[in-house]
DNA sequence: GTCTATATTTCGATAGAC
DNA sequence: GTCTATCGAAATATAGAC
């Protein structure tokens, strides 16, 4: 390690100031002019790092795609019943705790990010679209109807209960814990 | 009735393409002239039935609110537990199924939404923000830790529950039976 | 109620100096 | 790498005729 300081490189302090202002103000409402100056400098240096307003958020959402990626990395590409979904579910868990910013940044821009596919820039490399992906899984009609009806209710207990808790009503309580008892309410969902 | 005819108002026929665009371009996206001209007239007529574009958007989110209350009122704002709140999300979940659509809009657009309640312009009389009274309601120390996080959860497998299977995967599938598939699953989770 | 302008503002993006 | 200055586009909103 030639150097380790904490030194966070100039283009990581402007994602992580846009990953606030997104999930506060929303993507479209925050202005570059917002995200610059929140750092001291000017919009023309923001620039340089980025080559536009979409390719920041475009980094910040592969971020997410990553992580989920991971997530789907533990099912083949097979069947995909309520076993294999729970070890993805329970991957994504995991993720969740560690990233919950990102996650609520995507949450609440979905209709953004969703554009980012749509015009498909080079922006993600061949990425495909989440929700095109989940809805492909839960469309195959090997797995019973009442088992898929689960496997989308559980995606929603997780990611819900998950971001809910991350709110002060549940500020006190250790994220492992929480993680703990949405494994549970996931684990009966899809009866295992 | 003097007259039962399905004559929409213009006012209605506005509000009904952009909550489609809404849905498919995001409310940032969508400009006044697209409405405009999906309904073949132009932008100032538009503006003869709305102050503004924030005013669209805020009539569509009354809609939503509207029937959240309505699946409130079910509940007194006593003590809240599982039982409160499954008769909450039975509500709720009849509700989702013939009203999709508003649901999906807010669901791919909180950030905007959230920003109505923000500025808290007369739009909303004296509305509360949606997430803020289920925060304080899984706030409450009365209920065990463990309830509160199922609730969480509950809330999070019935709107992605019915919110995923308004694609494609599930088209052929009654909504009835849906609703039903998706209110047994609700119940596993609250125990009851 | 709907139209044709037009006013106004804001923002994303670029050019070029330092 | 960061700055100042500016361009050009697009959008919201308004004025006033019909």
């Amino acid at each position: 390690m030639t150097t380790t300081e904490t030194s966070t490189t100039t283009r990581d302090r402007i994602l992580d100031v846009a990953l606030d202002l997104f999930i506060e103000k929303g993507y479209d409402k925050t202005s570059l002019r917002e995200i610059a100056e929140a750092l001291g400098f000017s919009k023309a240096a923001v620039y340089y790092h980025f080559a536009s307003k979409e390719d920041i958020l475009g980094a910040l959402h592969m971020q997410v795609h990553e992580l989920m990626d991971a997530a789907f990395e533990r099912i083949g590409d097979a069947e995909i019943g309520p076993e294999q979904w729970a070890k993805m579910l329970d991957a994504m868990i995991g993720y969740l705790i560690s990233n919950r910013r990102v996650f609520m940044m995507y949450e609440r821009n979905r209709a953004a990010v969703e554009q980012l596919h749509a015009k498909g820039g080079g922006h993600l490399n061949g990425k495909v679209d989440l929700e095109d992906e989940l809805q492909r899984i839960l469309a195959d009609p090997r797995v019973p109807l009442r088992l898929r009806v689960r496997m989308a209710c559980s995606l929603g207990a997780v990611m819900t209960g998950l971001m809910m808790t991350a709110g002060d009503a549940f500020s006190s309580v250790p994220p492992t814990k929480l993680a703990k008892l949405v494994r549970e309410a996931m684990a009966d969902l899809l009866a295992l």
